[in-house]
DNA sequence: CCTACCGATCGGTAGG
DNA sequence: CCTACCGATCGGTAGG
């Protein structure tokens, strides 16, 4: 190449709003924008019917950037459901903390985790647990199996609470089919609640409570 | 090509098993074979995730024979969800009728449609339901709003039941918060039954039923 | 992160 | 219901 053309280049700026540098927080950005509309779509078009251009377009991106942040479609799928699972892990924790700084009795335990699992599933931006609920099937099986660890330690916050109030007598059912069915109730919701009309997540908190405390 | 080529044919039988003929009952038992491995495939795959060319093979066909029974992939879904709701409708039908013969409580009539559900969603050859559970995202609006219809159907008989043991004080919460959060509870086994292990269906049954009626 | 592209696969069809 | 096929689309990649 003619050393002119290199040495004509200007040293000025460019102009127009300057390119934002490639760093690790940009990268993140443009990972976690990538994360938020497979999310969306996923649970709105399924795993399989969605398209990496479709998730590339809600990002902004061309059909082929995806690859530059995810190894593959499944990859995406996997971040999608292992972020998810982390933060309700974190928010359960959170509320967990509260509830035993006030020496929470076990049925307020109890009102402590549906509260928080509903703000998992219909607060806002809650595409993620929703996607792992419904596309299970979409994992390889070791992509199960590290979900599940994460699962295992949500659910174990359940588990604890359930025994107690089996344990009282408060709920007459063996612990872990009351484990299942409740979250089996909770989870359908997702199916159901518009977030816009009908019942706050407080009050539908309350009507869980009502439903299967209905001594107290 | 030379006459004596087709005069050469013989008129007798054909060796081995004779080729049935394709009347009409033959036409439906190919069809009704379609359906089944369809809703299997459909319930383990998803649906985008199943090809035509699964399904034509799961019934011993090629890939393009399942156009002569159904007109498109779309309509195979459809029909697997429409056949799975008329199925449950008889079966929950029956079950009313014979609760009603032993002039059962209310209670008891919610022990039928739960023993019921769970023979739908559980129960032999059981795959059409759980597909109408995960794939309603995959039907058209318009397939949508004819499925809706059987639904609203099925749930009736929920509804009745449910909202005489709220007005009796049974049951103390709303009676559509308590149909919802039953159904999902209920439906959500299908993620985690495993029919030859753990409970049966009577014993999970009265699980539900001191679960969600804790005072009997 | 874009451009340009590839091989594979898919739903569906014409004709028999 | 099979054979042979088509156009479209898809996940993914090389090179820059």
């Amino acid at each position: 190449m003619p050393e002119s053309l290199t040495a004509a280049e200007p040293q000025r700026r460019p102009r127009g709003r300057p390119r934002k540098a490639p760093d690790a927080l940009d990268e993140g950005n443009r990972r976690q924008e990538l994360l938020r509309g497979a999310a969306r779509l996923f649970r709105n078009k399924g795993f399989a019917a969605t398209t990496t251009r479709d998730i590339a377009a809600a990002a902004g991106m061309q059909s082929g950037s995806p690859f530059y942040h995810f190894e593959s479609k499944a990859a995406l799928l996997f971040a999608v459901m292992e972020q998810g699972m982390r933060a309700a892990l974190r928010s359960q924790a959170q509320a967990l903390q509260a509830a035993a700084a006030d020496r929470a009795s076990s049925q307020d335990l109890l009102r402590t985790l549906v509260r928080a699992h509903f703000d998992v599933l219909l607060g806002p931006g809650s595409d993620f647990i929703p996607v792992m609920l419904y596309e299970w099937r979409s994992l390889t099986p070791a992509q199960r199996a590290d979900i599940a660890r994460l699962q295992r330690d949500y659910e174990t916050a359940w588990a604890d609470a359930l025994q107690a109030l089996c344990a009282a007598g408060t709920i007459r059912a063996d612990a872990r089919v009351a484990r299942l069915m409740m979250l089996g109730a909770l989870n359908w919701s997702v199916q159901w609640y518009k977030p816009k009309q009908g019942a706050s997540l407080d009050e539908l908190t309350e009507q869980v409570m009502q439903l299967f405390l209905p001594r107290n």
